[in-house]
DNA sequence: AGAATATATTAGCCTAGGCAAATAAAGCCT
DNA sequence: AGGCTTTATTTGCCTAGGCTAATATATTCT
């Protein structure tokens, strides 16, 4: 460790180094923005807003097969989730369909149209990101991969 | 290089490794979505939010002295931001002065008020983001940054 | 079984950003 | 000066998420 970076120090930033801007917090507001403009313009000629991507994900991937489930996962308001899905439901790609045991709810599938989208959609995405990380080496990649998920077990 | 990471490989996503909620994509945003959460839970004793942290921060710290400045510095809208700036005026947090040369525009100043939360703000927003990096080391910290600039670049 | 509780979804109201058109004032051109 | 273009802001309309209360089922607990 360097002399200014003291083995009693704890935190990253202090009130003389904080620099909103250019902070991790700032940086990565500005990233955020910028990927979810970039997937929006990509899936815009399939007419699906980066939104509506996430859910169909979540159904194609059975990581979500209600509603509810859907909320739990990337938590998303219940009255949001409700009209994204009666939104997806006319554009012809989810289907709500009775659940046997549980009058409550409803399982989601994917029509036929959404099963067919959902290859472009993975690719669209995949696209995008790869873009954000043009000169990134897969080591790199993997260690942002963790930096990020570390941060999500510190929330 | 591994055998299965060749020289010809450019691109950190495949179709076949391509997890979107475990991508970078992915993680981070959800990081920014709960950072956000933290940042408004934060500052909300102050009755102040994220979204116009950011503008009181650009303003104090000079980065921009008029609506359309803003707008540019973190490509928000023009709409929105009449009325963003309209709600930090009656907040008493932010004054509009008339310009010298130009009517058109307005110079942006913080109020008194502004000036006197602004520590508070910084402190608060550090915190948040130092929360968020419990364990980092510095060089982390830096990585992350160099990271997110990259892929800011890549834009 | 019946009551109390928990869960899943929905509807209403509110806030806030995006987009497009309107307005006003500069700046430029000749 | 007069006209054309650009810039800065504002306004209206639209979309979409957050919050709360309502509703309908399930589940649990006597």
């Amino acid at each position: 460790m360097s002399p200014t970076e003291t083995a009693t120090r704890k935190e990253v930033y202090d009130l003389k180094s904080y620099d909103p801007k250019r902070s991790i917090g700032g940086l990565l507001s500005r990233v955020k923005l910028e990927m979810s403009a970039a997937l929006d313009a990509e899936l815009a000629p399939l007419d699906i807003t980066g939104a509506q991507f996430v859910i169909l994900m979540s159904i194609a991937l059975g990581e979500a097969d209600s509603a509810c489930e859907l909320c739990k996962g990337i938590s998303y308001d219940p009255g949001a989730m409700t009209r994204m899905l009666d939104r997806l439901e006319r554009r012809g790609l989810v289907r709500r369909v009775a659940h046997p045991n549980d009058r409550r709810t409803s399982n989601l599938e994917l029509t036929a149209e959404g099963k067919a989208v959902y290859p472009k959609l993975r690719a669209s995405a995949m696209k995008v990101l790869n873009r954000f990380l043009r000169g990134f080496t897969q080591k790199e990649a993997r260690q942002m991969e963790s930096f990020l998920q570390r941060m999500l077990e510190n929330a």
